[in-house]
DNA sequence: TTATTATTGCGACTTAGTTGCAATAATAAG
DNA sequence: CTTATTATTGCAACTAAGTCGCAATAATAA
């Protein structure tokens, strides 16, 4: 299948561009002002995903978030996701973190995915906190 | 609200005790022969998490698995669940691994939670699959 | 200009997990 | 042992996130 150029795929790349975050689907949508149908917006997602052009983070309550792959690693030109990302209970937001990590796996074994999250509060969550 | 003693929660605390693995929910009833109601289920397990008792990893498909806690670290007396998980695409098992991780965070940052899972394919799936 | 087919919008659907509520039963009190 | 208290359970209804089928739209190729 060929891709073809779209407004709301060139709006929605933009949006996650723009920010270091990963977004759900939901802070996506409230950054386009343009209003994209729900399906569409997780169909393009998904398809920026296959094309390594974005990477989607599962964070632990289930949601997911999208962000555009800037700081991935390219071990000899294949595109890897093993950075961690960290979620403010409060705020909301989902950075991605620029720490690697590899994870020694017993013999044998096959990696084809990395979700790695950590939750809690940030900085000025934290400070505001009490 | 002091906790009581009873049948659903010695069965499902006994599968979780009997494995190394993060089960789901699915998986849990499959081995509970006595027949417990879905939302009991996840009420014990919810409870366990609350007590301590068994902690709950997220795996990229925002399904939950539950394992018992077993590995965890527990520095100065406080319990951490800083260590991976690997969840097989295949057999769909989720294993506990040992490796633990500690990530840098920015300053004034605060961790409330970790959820670390690769996925992939076990061993025994890797050579099955051709 | 026309044909091809990737993409979109809409609604219906799925799946995982939660919640309200009345019934049950574990523990404490008498 | 009997009764009272209330944590726990089962059931059904509900929620939320994401997916899918299908007809309409529109980007690209011919
Ligand atoms: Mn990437
Ligand atoms: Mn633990
Ligand atoms: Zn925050
Ligand atoms: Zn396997």
């Amino acid at each position: 299948m060929k891709r073809r150029n779209t407004q709301a795929q060139t709006d929605i790349l933009n949006v996650l561009k723009a920010t270091d975050r990963a977004l759900s689907h939901e802070q996506l949508q409230a950054e386009l002002e343009a209003k994209v149908d729900r399906a569409t917006i997780y169909r393009v997602l998904n398809r920026f995903c296959e094309d390594g052009l974005v990477h989607k983070v599962m964070d632990d309550d289930g949601k997911q978030h999208f962000a555009y792959c800037a700081g991935c690693d390219k071990p000899n030109n294949k595109h890897q996701h093993n950075h961690f990302h960290f979620k403010c209970r409060k705020c909301g937001t989902v950075e991605c973190l620029q720490h690697k990590v590899h994870i020694p796996l017993p013999e044998g074994y096959v990696v084809t995915d990395f979700n790695g999250m950590i939750s809690g509060y940030c900085k000025k969550c934290a400070e505001e906190q009490q």
